[in-house]
DNA sequence: GTTACCCCGCCAAGCTGTGA
DNA sequence: TCACAGCTTGGCGGGGTAAC
């Protein structure tokens, strides 16, 4: 059985199928009758015939070559964070920035095949920008090369990064988070609970999330009258989170705890019940970020106080953002946009427990 | 190794036909 | 003759390939 690949229509067949100009066609097809261009009614509907008979579909290479925008949008992602699961941590980011592309009329366009030789993806290849097959890229993860995101930027490429960023030599523009005060909302329950003295279990990198949320700790003690103790910030392994550890905290006046980390929630439950503690009776402890919606957490209990990331609605103003920046490219400054945490008061911070006597 | 051409669609400018 | 409707022409873009 022979099996041939039919060439694909192009604008060409559809102009001559219909008995017009191919610009004609494009007239048509892209909308553009009004002002000094006129299409009668009878011309239209037999190019769209033609179209539909022959299946036409205006190919994305052509459309970018002829200097327009090819209505496609890239996703890219510093790590691996395409989802298996509604669960995921990236889900809703991604389900927001399809629905938004898709409803202004945009095809994404995903990039894979950038992975180098040390695991990492790149945005450039062999000294090329990949992402230039696309009118503009959507980026993500949490290990991106500000190297990489810098020389985007001068190059003029519109994207938009998913949470904020910043780089040597310019501004980018991204959808954020505040995370800023949603940790100082955490850490004010905590401290209208009557805490005083709440740790921090920090990220061994600080990235910019991580400085906002770290900017939030020590904004919410300066609105309670208290002075920020540095001493207050911990960066740990997980295997020296023990119950030991938690009772050197306590003997410092320490009451509760607040982590922005996912994977030290199974070492903090597990030495919280070690040392025969009870949460929040006798240890108080907040997630500073959506803690349910990943299998790390599991452990944590299904009420933790803490606050919720409005990601899906990040990657839908993501995608506004982006399009605004193509329809309008002499717009002017990177566009910037923060968008409010949701704080989730839980049962895991509760009043402290007495201390012993000094 | 260099040049010419092709791919495909968009856009600005220009052309033709028609009616007042 | 002029205005306008309705359409066509020619140029352009970057990379690949064929011809020289």
């Amino acid at each position: 059985m022979s099996h041939s690949v039919k060439r694909r229509p192009r604008q060409a067949d559809v102009a001559r199928l219909a008995g017009v100009s191919p610009t004609t066609v494009s007239l048509v097809l892209n909308n553009r009758v009004g002002g000094n261009v006129r299409i009668r009614p009878e011309t239209r509907q037999r190019v769209l015939d033609a179209v539909a008979r022959l299946g036409y579909v205006a190919d994305p290479a052509a459309r970018s070559l002829a200097g327009g925008q090819n209505r496609l949008l890239g996703v890219f992602t510093f790590e691996a964070i395409f989802p298996i699961q509604q669960r995921d941590f990236y889900y809703p980011f991604l389900v927001g920035i399809e629905r938004e592309a898709g409803r202004l009329g945009y095809d994404l366009l995903l990039f894979t095949s950038s992975t180098g030789t040390d695991g990492k993806r790149r945005l450039y290849q062999r000294g090329n920008n990949r992402l230039r097959m696309a009118d503009g890229a959507v980026l993500l993860g949490n290990e991106e090369n500000k190297q990489e995101l810098s020389r985007l930027l001068a190059e003029g490429y519109p994207f938009v990064f998913v949470g904020r960023r910043e780089v040597p030599g310019g501004e980018l523009s991204y959808v954020a988070a505040d995370y800023t005060t949603a940790t100082a909302q955490v850490l004010a329950h905590f401290f209208a609970h009557g805490h005083r003295r709440v740790a921090y279990l920090a990220h061994p990198i600080e990235t910019e999330s991580m400085a906002d949320r770290r900017a939030g700790y020590r904004l919410a003690h300066r609105e309670a009258g208290l002075e920020p103790d540095p001493n207050l910030l911990f960066q740990r392994p997980s295997a020296e989170i023990t119950a030991a550890w938690l009772h050197t905290l306590r003997a410092q006046g320490i009451t509760g705890m607040v982590t922005e980390m996912g994977e030290h929630v199974p070492a903090l439950m597990a030495a919280i019940h070690a040392a025969g503690w009870s949460l929040p009776g006798d240890f108080s402890l907040a997630f500073l970020g959506d803690p349910h919606l990943n299998d790390d957490h599991d452990d944590l209990p299904r009420d933790c106080t803490t606050f919720t990331i409005p990601r899906e609605e990040m990657g839908i103003q993501a995608v506004r953002l982006l399009t605004q920046m193509l329809s309008n490219p002499e717009g002017g400054g990177p566009r910037r946009l923060t968008l409010p945490c949701r704080f989730v008061p839980g049962s895991t911070v509760g009043p402290p427990p007495p201390l012993p006597n000094p």
